[in-house]
Formats: C-alpha cells, structure tokens, sequence
DNA sequence: TACTAAACGAGACGGTACGTCGTGTCTTCCC
DNA sequence: GGGAAGACACGACGTACCGTCTCGTTTAGTA
C-alpha cells in the first residue's frame, strides 16, 4: 500500500492561513462585516493579497473557515433534567448565539449575505449550523420519551419549528429574546407532540 | 388662514423619481442585490448621480421604497371558509412571497444586507412587513373564534410561531416550502393556541 | 457664426493637470524614469489615479506632454558670428541637453522606452525634438551662405550627419562630449557639406 | 600547480542555461522586450525560478548573454574592393542589424534599458558592440590607405562619425536607412580623411 | 556503498503596481 | 433651486510579477 505523496513545492504556511483565520474573526468584531475587505485582511494578517485569494475566494469563505466550529459548540447544549428544560436551554442558547455572540455575529452576517449572493447561499448550504444543531436537540429529547408520534412530513417541520420563532425574533428584531418568550416557545415546540 | 407656500425654485421631478424606482425594481431581477450600484441606478434610470443621492442615502432605501406596497398586497390573503384555510393560504403565500416574488427577493436582500448593516436594520424596523401582515391575519383569525384564550407574553410570541418556521425553511434552504409541510404547521399553530 | 458650445458636465481640472506635470517632472529627476509609477505619480500630484488614467494612457505621455516645450527651448541657439560658431553652439547645447538636463533626461527615457515600446516610438515620432532643432540649425547656416549646393539624398542625410556622432556619444557612453571631440564634428560637419 | 579543484555538490545544468538563452531568444522577437518576464522566461524554458535568479540577476542580462555572439558577428564584414565598398557594407551591415536582425532587436532594447536604468547602461559599456565592430572596420580602410593624417581628438570622434549617423535614423525613425543615404554617408565619411 | 553538498523543479510566501470600478462630492450649464 | 453630465479624490477590486523561501529530488565528488 502507498502512502499518498506530498505535492510538489514549498507547502501552504499555517502561520499565514492562522493569521489570516484570526484576522478575520478580530475584524468581524471590531469593524462589522460590511467594512471587512480582502484587502484589509490581508494587511491585518501581514500576509501578500495573492495568498488570501489562493486559499479562499471570498471573505465570507473566510468567515466561514474561522467561525464554523465556535458555531457548533455554543450551540451544543448539555442534557438537563427535562424534555423542557433540554429545549429551553437549546433555544436560549440560539437566542444567545443569534444575537452577542462573534461566532453567531458570523453567521448572521453568512446569511444575510447568502440572501443576494448564490455562492454564499450555496457555501452555506454546506454545513447546515442550525439544521444540525437542531436535529441533535431533537434526537436528545425524542431519546427521553418525548415528542413521540411524529411521522412523515411532520418529522421534517420539526427543525423548522424548534428554530423559526427564534431566528425570526433575532433577525428581524435585532436583539435576544426574552426569557418568558423562550419559555412559551418551548412548551409550545413539546404541546404538539407528546 | 394662509396656505403653507411651495418651496423656492423648481420642484422635484415625479418622471426622475418613477425613473429610479423602476429601474431599482428592474434591476434587482435582472443583476441581484449585490451587482446593484447607485452609479448603475442613475446611467439605468437616465438621471444624474445627485439626483439620486438628494432623494435616497442607499439602494436598499431606494429597493425598499420600490417594494414595500407590493410586497404588503402579496402578503395580504383573503378570508376562506375556516380558520385553518385562512393560515393555510397565508403561509402559503408568504413562501411564495419570499421565495418566488420580486417584492419578496427585496426584501429578502433588504433583510439580509440587514444582518451587517446597522443603517438598514434601523430601516428596516420602520416597516415591519412581515409581522404587520402576520398580525392581520392572526387578527382575522382570532374574529372567527380560532385563537381563543392567549394572554400576556405568549401572545408576543404568536407572530414568530406562525412566520418563523416558514421564514427559517425559506431563507436558509433558499426554496419554497412544500405544501405537505405548509399544512403540517397551520395544523401545529391552531393546536397550540387554542 | 456660432460659438463652440462648452462640453457638458463639470471642466476638466487645470490644477490636477499642472499638478500631475509637476509631479512627473520632479520624479523623473529624484527616482528615475523606471521607479516612476502610475500609482506613484498619482499620489505625489495628489491627484485621483482615474484622474491620472482619463488624460493621459501612459507615463510616458505624461512625460512628454511635461518635457517636450524645455526640450525645444534647450536646443534653439541663437545665432552666433559665423557658421561655424552656430554648429559648435547647437552641438554643444545637443550634448548637454542629452546628458546633463531634466529635459534631455526625460527625452532619453522616451526614446529609450521607444525601442521596445511601439506605442511610445509612435508617439515620440509625433514631435521629432531632435530633427527639428537640426532642420532650424540647418536652415540657418544655409541662410548665412554655408552648407550651399545640396540636392537630393545628400540633402535628408543632412540632419542624421548633424545629430547623429553626438547622439552616439551620449546614448552609448552616457557622458557629455568633450568640447575638442565637438570642435571636430563641426568641422567635419561644414567641410562635407560645402 | 594545482588544478583548481571543481566546487562541490551538483555542477550547473549546460541544459538550464542554453534552454534559459534560447527561451529569452524567442520570447523576444514572439513578445517583445517589455512583455519578457523573469517568471516567464523560466516557465518558459522549464526552468525554476531560483536557477534563473541564480545565474542571471535580470532579464537584460540574460539577453545580452543570448544576443551578443549574434552581434559582434552580424557587424562583421568581409574586405571589398575598395574602402568606399568596406563602409557602404558596414553600415548597411548597421542599418540592417538595427532595424531587422533579432540580435539587433535585442541590442536596442538594451541600449534603450540602459537609458533609464544604470545597471544596464553598466552592463553595455562593458561590450561596446557597435563601437569595437567600428573600430574593426576604421582599421581595416586604414590599412588601404584611407582615413591617412588623423589625430589626436580627431580620431576619437571617428567612430561616432561612422555610426551616429546610421544609429540616429535608425533610433529615431525606426526603419532602414535607404541604400542611397548609405551611400552619402560613406562618401561623408571618406571625404574628410582624404 | 553511503555521505555531503549544491543545483534542480515546483510552487507558496510577503510585497507592490496594474488598470478598472464604485463611492459620495463638486462644478458647469440648462430649465 | 432641481436636474443631467461628468470630473474630482479616494480606495477596493482581482491579477501579475517581483525576488525570496522551502520543499523533495537529482547529480556530482568524497569517504
């Protein structure tokens, strides 16, 4: 058996792409998305324009790189007592994620830009954040017994309806939501299928 | 009595004015959101570059001048003959509506570019389409006798209930919503508020 | 009869013109004619690089729009006491103008540039600097009686035999010609040509 | 006596270098002096990068290199008849390597360089090409019995006599200089020696 | 036969100029 | 004073080449 060989030439620098990975997500927060250009990158992370451009083709390939796995894990959340308790945490914690946190700034800025660029939708369509984080709540709490007898189109609804209201309520009004909100969404996501 | 005196010199254009919505209006479909230039606005419209500047700050302030009425008529649904026939057809139509309609893909683009822009969000919050049209129709819905017995916090979180799961399939999968899963959540929004 | 109707919009800047000529003039001798840049030139004059780019297609236009009235000036001789004393005067101001002025340095650069660049050979063909100083000088000679009884080819071979031993001497060597070496081509030049 | 012992490690490639002289060979007359690059002047001749850097330090260099031989023998002309015969061959010899040989081709590109450029106007005074292969010449009708009685400052200014002319029109025009102003020309030269 | 050392190809690196485009402002003349 | 035209200073775009570097490989002499 082989062993796959090196290609040729001097290899892609990890310094540079490390740089350029932490540049983007100090600009994010310090200047906004909107201002954030390849150009500024490249000089916050000392690295020459053309290697930006040779790894990634866009800053939001960039943004993605650098904000996906901060992503997952803050919206992973830890099995609680309670079915309930399991949503009202998962969806505090989107509610959280949507609205302070940089990663979560990341991926409103992805989305948005992904409603008037095809290749940022298409980019995101790769990696499903809130898709994924949703379906695992759902398994986690389907596991306790909860939202049992769910079948067909229902079970495809589901992610859409654990994470709608929320993402609604961020995106449009800008700020997190209200403990008391989340608590109604919460019982409202489990009255339908138990 | 004297009558508030028309400013001094010429009046603004309405021919300049219509130019620049149309051609906003145009140009959102043929180019995108993002290829979308004020200097392009003005050469497509046949009016000078102040011109446009005096009247608007930004294309999205020019995009959402141009589609906020239509959008408003598109989201409007007649009543049917039940209260989940009148959810059915507004869900259906606000898919539609942001998946397929000019007026949608503004303000899809509008929504979007307010994820990274802070001008446009505040924009944007000055016309609360979406929840204005969720709210006419949860209104209607609750006339008939749907809807009975909601009270305090929950009822703030109705309008995310009924728009978020469709707002999530559509903006981040980028496609309508099947009408399977349309009939799936009016099912789930009546049971739950009842 | 009608005027010349003034172009439409706003009239080219005078001073970003000047601006930009100065600018060139004064990099030429600092930097040199290679370290000049389009980029460079713009800034230095303070001055929009589209701005730059609308006038002039080339550094080198630029160049010879700032230099071509010195090159004329440096190379009119006023008339001395004999025919002589007028070529040993054109000639000397040929070999200083070519070594030893900003001018003449501009003008080397040019028609250095020339010989691997076909547009800039066309546009230097557009101001012979060098044949119509000769063909003033020669003109002049003639007037005082010298240089009489030419014809045919002998008379177009009149302006390289003035210019041409000079012009060796200070592309290929790069120094100013002695003043014995100019006494001699004077001589020379008179003697053939009686 | 020792024999100076090879240094160590790889010799030079004999096939690197002739591949790098023939690349820059062809790339001239193909692509003209400008558009050569040392980047394509290697991937020209498939050939990295560093071992172009490492032998030559610039495109002028390595031209020179390929173009010299070519030169000095493109300049080279048998005895004729008579001396009139020996200049009227040499400088159609001249006027035909200027204009239309590729040797000549790359001797006016460097001459040009080094109008602009000090490393290359250095790089040409260490091979006065023009000037030797005019000295050949100016011995050679000596030894007829031409050109009797020079000297001192005279005959330094005889090479710039023989050539200047030629190389004026040539620089200057661009084109041929016609066989009866080589002609005059020669008679010129001649005329005053006698 | 193994070791040392330099040249080799490939190609990524930090820089910088290219020529173009869009920004928002200005200056001109015309209505 | 509004409007069309278009020049202005500014700065990002994505590309190309600069000269250097870091890989693995090749080719010689030396041990």
């Amino acid at each position: 058996m082989e062993e796959r060989t090196r290609p040729l030439g001097r290899p892609r620098s990890e310094d540079a792409r490390l740089a350029v990975l932490r540049a983007v997500d100090d600009m994010l927060v310090e200047e906004g998305y909107a201002a954030m250009t390849m150009k500024g990158i490249a000089e916050r992370a000392k690295v020459g324009r053309q290697t930006v451009y040779r790894w990634w083709s866009s800053k939001a390939e960039i943004l993605l790189e650098a904000s996906a796995a901060d992503a997952v894990r803050e919206l992973t959340v830890p099995p609680s007592e309670s079915a309930e308790g399991d949503v009202v945490a998962f969806l505090a914690a989107l509610s959280g994620f949507l609205t302070e946190s940089d990663a979560g700034l990341a991926y409103r800025a992805l989305l948005g830009e992904a409603q008037h660029d095809a290749k940022v939708a298409e980019l995101l369509r790769g990696t499903d954040v809130l898709g994924d984080a949703a379906r695992v709540l759902i398994a986690q709490v389907q596991d306790r017994g909860g939202l049992v007898g769910f079948a067909g189109a229902a079970r495809e609804t589901l992610v859409a309806e654990l994470v709608g209201p929320t993402l609604f309520r961020t995106l449009v009004e800008g700020r997190p939501v209200e403990p008391a909100a989340i608590a109604d969404m919460s019982q409202r996501f489990l009255a339908t299928s138990r």
